[in-house]
DNA sequence: TCCAGTAGTGCTAACGTTAGCATGAGGTGG
DNA sequence: CCACCTCATGCTAACGTTAGCACTACTGGA
């Protein structure tokens, strides 16, 4: 590898005349710099950042960790962020954690060792100690979920609303027997949409045993078709299903045009997320969307700031952003349409 | 930021008694081991991996240079590369290029400056020179796309063949007049599949104005949209249509649903690559499989061995995967069946 | 003529870690 | 009792870059 020594060499000046050169220090000629500049092409001369780090420099990555890149909610995310930082030369590097805490914690001690600037996470249910603690050492934002424990800035949905307004839609339609799926309770956003859920049935003046709820570790698709099958097969089937992950849509979606369930005939339906193909499912999925493209951005631009300015620290920032129920065909008064679901 | 320097003076030993518990190193007594090691922790150290590469050791991050990661086909990718380099300790970086190859530039400097350890690289259309330059002195391989300039490692999919064989099978059924949308021919992927395109026509023994062709940037959804537009407008519509991208494919079946086009009774349609949504869509997708999880473990394998070893320069290595035609029920003889794509 | 100022460049130390060599204590065999 | 060996640790240099200070050769003013 080429070194500033090199050119220096070749140039008959000293390592600091290059240095000073390539960085466009005042104090050099413009023929020197030009000579230099000229040199480290031609040598094919890269600056090597871990020796400017160590002089004190940051390094120029923040890293996403997040649970499963195939989800294209954090897809999204990612493309979002990584566009909205590399106007600021920012690189990105991706952990995914599959939602285990020891591969969290893994990842974090590389990332720590490798002294990125910044982390914007997505916490697993319950962080190890020892995660937090190295959290607490970075300058980092919660996505999404937010662990207690941390107490730090977050970026995240009001999951207790939007799952309030899903199930108040089919409370509204008439629906009395309505059941839910999403992740576990550990999480807390599982444990806000589950609770925006029972809230809703509440207000609708239904009885506690009018839902019916299943919770799954939501990062698989094949969870949600499980899910789907154990509330088609059980008796006292529901006439509606709502949804807090979308995951578990997928799997659903999948499961329902297999069985060939009429929606929203026999079930009603309301997904989680806005993916391609929730519009052309069936007769088009009614869904809570959810402003990904804002929240990266947000992230991604509070985090910039952060990082380019002293710390700043007065309190915790947060940033709530609201979905938005998108009302498509897989909804309807109990009882009433047959549109199938299937291929007919 | 804690130092083995810290630790050394807290203990009253030397940075080299330190740095050698750390590393295990067997000339070092247990006794003392235990204590850095102790110190360690409660301090609450973390090695700098920067300084470690000043001394010759190379870096753990390998970078994943692709268009987008929306594009569910590279987060698979991305997926399956993570969790294989994990094994080996090894944390990913995500460039995405957008297909600019001015980005891709700007993200090939900054890999090499930061150095990473190698790089798995999509190429865009033309990469710039100092591209090229940039990657020769970087272990790399090329996925998918193949930039003859480079010459190096190519992990890729037989595009020639694959859209011959979606081709096949719709002139097989009979159809004359057939219709394909695929990336722009700049692209090596693009060239082969719309060569397999026209090599499945000949072959067919149809006559060459039989094949009316599209050719879009790849890795837009509208793209899709608009050419379907436009092909549905004009005149002398085709009865068939094969993809040669997945993006394109996307647009395409959001367009036949919204404007109820009755597939496969008006139109036959071949998709390209198989994402979630794609058996439900309509009477089902038949598409252009594409073995995305096995090349990806294949890169990851090849790389993490490349780098773990010397150079070891026998030539490059090439792997083809090839597609598999997955059938559903979009494809039919000429006017045959009549289940509609729309929501009836 | 001499000094101050300045433009342009060089020297050196420092960042944190590691590897090679040196050191010193203690033990063993001749 | 000394030579030699081993064990455990210390010292120092080096990686590539940058910043502070030092130095030289001019220029211009007194």
């Amino acid at each position: 590898m080429i070194t500033t020594r090199d050119i220096a060499e070749r140039l008959g000046v000293s390592v600091s005349t290059v240095g000073r050169a390539l960085s466009d220090d005042p104090r050099i000629s413009e023929e020197t710099k030009f000579r230099v500049r000229q040199a480290a092409s031609e040598m094919g001369y890269v600056g090597n950042r871990a020796a400017r780090m160590m002089r004190g420099a940051s390094s120029n990555v923040v890293a996403l960790v997040i649970p499963d890149i195939r989800n294209s909610f954090y897809s999204t995310i990612a493309h979002q962020l990584s566009k909205n930082m590399q106007a600021e030369g920012f690189q990105l590097m991706l952990s995914e954690t599959d939602d285990d805490r020891m591969v969290e914690l893994r990842h974090l001690r590389e990332l720590s060792a490798n002294r990125v600037a910044g982390v914007i996470i997505v916490p697993t249910a319950r962080p190890h100690g020892d995660s937090v603690k190295l959290l607490r050492t970075l300058p980092h934002l919660q996505l999404l979920r937010r662990h207690p424990a941390l107490g730090s800035q977050w970026f995240g949905v009001d999951d207790h609303e939007a799952l309030r307004q899903a199930t108040a839609h089919l409370v509204e339609l008439g629906h009395t027997r309505i059941a839910y799926m999403g992740g576990p309770e550990e999480l807390p956003t599982g444990a806000e949409r589950l609770r925006g859920f029972r809230g809703a049935l509440r207000e609708g003046g239904l009885p506690d045993d009018a839902g019916r709820t299943e919770l799954w570790p939501p990062s698989s698709v094949d969870h949600g078709r499980r899910a789907t099958r154990r509330l088609l097969d059980g008796p006292d089937a529901p006439t509606a299903l709502v949804l807090g992950s979308t995951q578990l849509t997928l799997g659903v979606l999948e499961e329902l045009s297999e069985q060939g369930v009429k929606v929203p005939g026999e079930l009603s339906v309301v997904g989680f997320g806005d993916e391609p193909g929730f519009s052309w499912w069936g007769p088009g999925l009614t869904t809570t969307g959810l402003p990904i493209q804002e929240m990266a951005t947000g992230c991604a631009l509070w985090l910039m700031r952060r990082l380019k300015t002293k710390p700043d620290n007065d309190g915790p920032y947060t940033s709530v952003s609201l979905g938005s129920l998108v009302l498509r065909g897989s909804t309807a008064p109990p009882g009433a349409a047959t549109t199938t679901s299937g291929r007919g």
